[in-house]
DNA sequence: ATGGCTTCATAGTGAAGA
């Protein structure tokens, strides 16, 4: 005789811009949704800052690694992680944009990609840089964990359909040839991109310019990805972005993205 | 639009985000 024992893991990744503006956004999200795992970017806070009481209340652990200002990552789950890491091992970084743990037998790595700014600048070499340093980490992870689960604000638009006018972006940060390269050699790698496994709707998009009203005239673009190791990427049942926490006052420009594994 | 918000920071001709 034999049991088959399914589990459902919801994991979800949200850009919050400042945890301690959203943190109520975040509670309420959480209570809503009910996820598993929550990969967090943009906390702009320090350690000693993060709201841990309240999220433990709300019912979940949490890993983070954050700085003043900027930057700052959070691995929130229902369950305790283990082997939790930061960064990217061998890349010189004081900016804190990556974290990983295992939860529930899934390799979590939560990411943060640079902005770049524009492709003159300094700052586009650094996220350039990152990219190939973190495609490069992530081929050993994939070997050493094969469900393995890598999501976060990329800050890049793979394909024209996930920008509101590729026209107009085309020579823009976000959307930039060598942008997309990099983002499609995460793909050679073997990691697929859990919201294309479904049909979504047009004008799918998960950050929205907080000027112009933006939002409600849909030009936003799709720069916040789950992407799925291959032994993962059969046992998503859907992947989805939830829009409505950007309706919300005083909203975070980014929305979450969720997918459903059934291990 | 070479910046129209928003955040954190400081009191800047702000910086940075996306």
């Amino acid at each position: 005789m034999q049991v088959w024992l399914n589990v459902a893991m919801k994991i979800a990744t949200w850009n919050v811009n400042s945890l301690t503006v959203r943190l109520p956004h975040l509670t309420d999200w959480l209570a809503a949704h009910s996820p598993d795992v929550v990969c967090i970017q943009e906390t702009k806070l320090e350690d000693k800052k993060f709201p841990g009481d309240a999220l433990r209340d709300a019912g979940y652990h949490a890993l983070f690694s954050g700085q003043r200002t900027y930057n700052g990552v959070a691995i929130l789950s229902r369950t305790a992680a283990e082997n939790a890491m930061k960064g990217i091992p061998g890349l010189e970084d004081v900016q804190q944009r990556v974290l990983s743990a295992t939860i529930g037998g899934v390799r979590v790595v939560c990411v943060y990609v640079p902005n770049g700014e524009n492709l003159e600048s300094p700052k586009f070499e650094y996220k350039m840089g990152w990219l190939k340093a973190l495609q490069t980490w992530l081929g050993g992870e994939l070997a050493r964990y094969p469900q393995l689960v890598v999501a976060g604000d990329y800050n890049i638009a793979p394909e024209a359909r996930d920008v509101h006018d590729p026209e107009l972006w085309s020579a823009k940060i976000h959307f930039t040839p060598p942008e997309r390269e990099a983002l499609h050699a995460l793909a050679g790698i073997g990691l697929v991109d859990a919201f294309r496994l479904f049909d979504q709707p047009e004008r799918s998009y998960t950050w929205w310019d907080y000027r112009m009203m933006a939002f409600r005239r849909k030009m936003g673009l799709r720069i916040d990805h789950i992407l799925l190791s291959p032994a993962l990427a059969p046992l998503c049942t859907s992947c989805t972005i939830d829009v409505e926490p950007r309706r919300l006052e005083r909203p975070s420009d980014h929305a979450p993205v969720i997918a459903e594994l059934a291990l």
